[in-house]
DNA sequence: AAGTTTCACAACCGCAGGGTA
DNA sequence: CTACCCTGCGGTTGTGAAACT
């Protein structure tokens, strides 16, 4: 497999583009975004083997490598290269970091929101939810659910395998998510911005949810703070819409309006999530369920909202 | 300014499954 | 049949950077 078309290469610029390889190098020439210096260990085992960060003479020396006689057969591969490495630690490298099709940069709100439905759907398959994000490693998707979506289930006190935790996400996040791709669409599209609740502050946006939840149902214990408790999730029935975009089947067709504060705006429900969330991500062959609305708790109103935030 | 905590992510580890000699 | 090797996956760790106190 000739990969670019070129015989050898000589740089990481020249592999990866100018752009690209100053996000990657740091000042002293040592790759990855963590190991300042990297400073690879021998094994433990006796054998010659190293560890740790690669350095750019490394990764080049993959690089040319792959470039010249393709990926696969990994073992063989780092003896031939004449890398010191396991062909686990190659494959790693080579797929997780210097794989030329490699996506780079934040996560969209469209890949969140494609990674937290499909996470619904099949859990910790890492990879299998990477072949649906192109460009984006298991790893990475892993890392993302880990530092993002776990540490928030951490700061409700939720399992985040729990019912609790995925209503969180199907009935607040993910619509928030919708809402936020929808707002930088039209931003993008017209010069006349409409607010809505995912472009005010949270603090803004929490009250009014707060506001709406002391209405519907008045209790002296509800919290304003983030990191709420969820005890109280599945007390409260949820009638509030918590945005314009938190739609479901059974509110298809019905017109409602909410105000932020910023004027009010008129909604008119008329898909359904699946078809909604397909023209977001631009998906539409894994077969989305439709989601109804639950019992929710206002302690999620507080909730510090962590998917619009980059 | 210094120390501490948190965040982000590259890299490693162990295991399972498949292929093959 | 079986032992061995390779590959891929998911969980975990280690580290520098950034944020916070």
């Amino acid at each position: 497999m000739d990969l670019m078309g070129s015989e050898t290469i000589s740089s990481m610029e020249e592999f990866l583009g100018s752009e690209t390889i100053s996000s990657i190098l740091d000042v002293d020439g040592s790759t990855g975004t963590c190991f300042k210096s990297p400073t690879p260990s021998l094994t433990d085992d006796g054998s010659d083997l190293r560890r740790g960060p690669w350095t750019v003479e490394e990764d080049l020396i993959l690089m040319n490598y792959i470039t010249a006689n393709g990926e696969g057969r990994w073992n063989s591969l780092a003896r031939c290269a004449g890398l010191k490495r396991t062909g686990k630690s190659c494959r790693l490298r080579w797929l997780n970091y210097l794989r030329p099709d490699l996506r780079r940069g934040n996560i969209t709100p469209q890949e969140q929101l494609l990674i937290l439905e499909l996470h619904s759907r099949w859990g910790n398959r890492w990879s299998k939810i990477a072949q649906h994000l192109p460009g984006r490693t298991d790893n990475e998707i892993k890392n993302y659910w880990r530092t993002r979506v776990q540490k928030h289930a951490k700061q409700l006190k939720c399992e985040v395998n729990s019912q609790q935790f995925k209503d969180i996400m199907r009935y607040l996040w993910m619509p928030r998510l919708v809402e936020r791709i929808q707002a930088d669409a039209s931003a993008t599209s017209s010069a006349k911005i409409e607010p809505s609740a995912s472009l005010l502050p949270m603090d803004s946006a929490n009250h009014e949810f707060d506001q709406m939840n002391q209405n519907l149902n008045p209790s002296p214990e509800i919290s304003t703070t983030t990191g709420s408790s969820c005890d109280s999730v599945g007390v409260q029935l949820w009638s509030a819409p918590v945005s314009n975009s938190c739609f479901t089947d059974s509110c298809a067709g019905q017109t409602i309006e909410h105000n932020y504060g910023y004027g009010a705006q008129e909604t008119q429900f008329t898909e359904s999530w699946s078809d909604l969330f397909t023209s977001m991500c631009g998906y539409n062959d894994i077969g989305l369920p439709d989601f109804e609305m639950g019992g929710l708790g206002d302690n999620f109103w507080n909730v510090e909202d962590i998917w619009l935030s980059q």
